[in-house]
DNA sequence: CTCACAACTTGACAGTGTCAAGATAGGTAT
DNA sequence: ATACCTATCTTGACACTGTCAAGTTGTGAG
């Protein structure tokens, strides 16, 4: 009935907790199975024992990147009325926010390493960020619209895009000088739909 | 007068080429500094010579990306037509021909990782892919607008963050089981716009 | 009290980046 | 032609990494 572990008090997050810190303080290359270990005060091979390798404390982790992730856009979306607009600019905050207070994570749930780690709760997590913006789209979905997800899509892909190049943009080295807020961006919609539309009828 | 390398016939060439080979079909973990040396035929130390530890070699690997995927652009406008819209369309398809080629590489190209490593060479080729699809933005930048590079980045945003959904995206792990295509994404555009309006002045 | 089992430890191994020192070859100066 | 000098590359070593096999320890069940 105790499904605490014996010796350590709860070693298996504590090496989660030590990954995180890791990973935020040093990047991912700091990111090691023996570190995490040495923190938690245990010895190097106890973290193979509670993951599958080093690949399955860095699902766990971004399992539990996903999962503050969600409150991050929850809390915004929240405190931000009720107007669907404004929700909808709550979500995007929050999103924002968490790329800026966890950028090496953020890069980790994102990226190419973790595709190739099976993880059903890692998936569960990912999900459950998902649904959040896709209901907080709802309202803009067209109601004949054939593909209800291509507005969830669209409204994720700027919003990931954006803070993907504002945080770690080699993409504009010199860049804009002034800084550009996501808000500057949403309201140039629907100039760039105009200019699509004359352009293409031409 | 003679700038080749003594004993290898291009060592530095060869080793970036065996860096994005092991990139592509290993990943990150599988880009080593040793392997990259083996493929080469040279001693494992030898890479350290020419870049300066894995760090310069990955910046080497990222500016040797971002100069193909300034070509990528390049040939899908250029093969687009005249029209300022298809252009634009030519790059985006660039873009995710890009990332869909190289996948490993590209996540490489706009990581934390690349952040850390100053490279005069590696921003100049980002800025030039950033410069090609900057220029294509511009006849979709209203004449008054204050502020230009908003809409680059709204463009950039957009087309990046789809790539890294749809290409990687854990985001999504059901997913849209029907493709979603960028272009069903550029139609919704207007639709969005306008909720965005409408809500906001309720 | 015994015993089984989960939670760890210990020790070893191959592979990694990095550094220092040496070898080698190609051009240059005398 | 001879000496030298510097960039290229090799060799050897070191600490660190993930992973595995085997051993140890503690806890709860019977």
């Amino acid at each position: 009935m105790d499904n605490k572990p014996r010796h350590h008090g709860n070693l298996k997050e504590a090496l989660i907790d030590a990954g995180i810190s890791l990973l935020h303080d040093e990047g991912i290359t700091g990111l090691t199975l023996r570190k995490c270990a040495a923190i938690a005060g245990v010895s190097h091979a106890a973290p193979a024992h509670h993951f599958k390798g080093l690949d399955g404390l860095i699902g766990a982790i971004a399992k539990r990147g996903f999962d503050n992730f969600t409150r991050y856009m929850k809390e915004d979306r929240d405190s931000a009325g009720t107007n669907p607009a404004a929700q909808l600019k709550g979500i995007l905050a929050g999103y924002l926010r968490f790329a800026k207070d966890h950028p090496a994570l953020f890069t980790l749930m994102f990226g190419t390493r973790i595709d190739a780690i099976p993880d059903a709760e890692l998936s569960d997590s990912a999900g459950a960020a998902y649904q959040v913006l896709s209901e907080t789209c709802a309202p803009f979905v067209a109601p004949d619209d054939p593909n209800p997800r291509a507005t969830e899509l669209l409204v994720w892909s700027l919003c990931h895009g954006y803070a993907q190049l504002r945080l770690f943009g080699q993409g504009s080295p010199e860049g804009p000088a002034e800084e550009i807020l996501l808000e500057d961006l949403l309201k140039r919609l629907p100039q760039l739909a105009k200019g699509f539309d004359e352009s293409e009828q031409s």
